[in-house]
DNA sequence: TATTGTTATACTCTATAACTATA
DNA sequence: TATAGTTATAGAGTATAACAATA
């Protein structure tokens, strides 16, 4: 008993995703965005979609999305329309632009990575990924006391 | 390219350690300490130190050490006192109050990570260790913008 | 003059609740 | 009355600089 945090498997995943996320929005921000704002665009690349499914798949409340696309929109990198059907909503979709400055992003992200997992063989960071898939994490009723 | 985040191995390290995290600080708050003056517990219970190593350790800035350091002397859990040699030096200790009070966060992490590693072998588990080990993570030279 | 610990200040993030316009 | 988006406000967390005591 008495271990020590560093010896703990569980302070050691937390901690290297910690510093791997770190590295990653250093990537997400080549770009000269805010790594959410980049982060935002990679969601928006397959297709557009409202804000409030926008927010519910970043996880994100509605409300703090508004600056996020008030920025991206001032860049030109994404825009809002109404939509026709339900005038309430907002269609967000990416700009050509905003296609080509989130491949300047993919291609930081992948350096990144290379970078990150360079020391990894392909069948260990494939065996990596099968482990962290089987960490469980389910947030639910463990509040933060 | 155009990897959509959750497809890419940086991405998922850095949200499982990220959901890890927050179920470790839940259990690092069992006792209703703040997850991080429980952390400046454990950095104390090998034996006692400055403030300036203590900081040091826990790589935060002194000046946020000393709120969590008040916190902890008024509920009994460390001390300060000045050091005879240098009466610049404050030298900090936990308390017995403060090692039974760690022996009950140490064995809530401890459940914690046999929740979340609880789906994984003995083997498995030292496996994931030694690849998360090989994960390159220096900070340094990576600004983000 | 440099160092230890402390205090004060400002800035970012996030969470919440009120507000508007549409339905 | 309920929903989509927006705005405003407050709280936590963090980073920085100035400060007092000691070396």
């Amino acid at each position: 008993m008495a271990a020590h945090p560093t010896d703990r498997l569980g302070f050691l995943l937390s901690f290297r995703g910690e510093l791997t996320g770190a590295r990653i929005r250093a990537a997400l921000g080549v770009v000269g965005l805010h790594p959410r704002n980049a982060m935002t665009l990679m969601q928006l690349a397959p297709g557009a979609m409202s804000q409030r499914e926008l927010a519910a798949v970043m996880e994100i409340d509605p409300s703090q999305l508004v600056a996020i696309l008030n920025e991206l929109e001032d860049a030109g990198l994404a825009g809002r329309r109404r939509d026709p059907a339900d005038r309430r909503r907002h269609i967000v979709e990416i700009t050509p632009a905003g296609v080509e400055a989130l491949e300047r992003v993919d291609a930081a992200v992948g350096a990144a990575e290379r970078e990150l997992f360079g020391d990894l063989t392909e069948a260990e960071q494939v065996l990596l990924r099968g482990l962290l898939d089987r960490v469980v994490v389910d947030p639910a009723d463990h509040e933060c006391g």
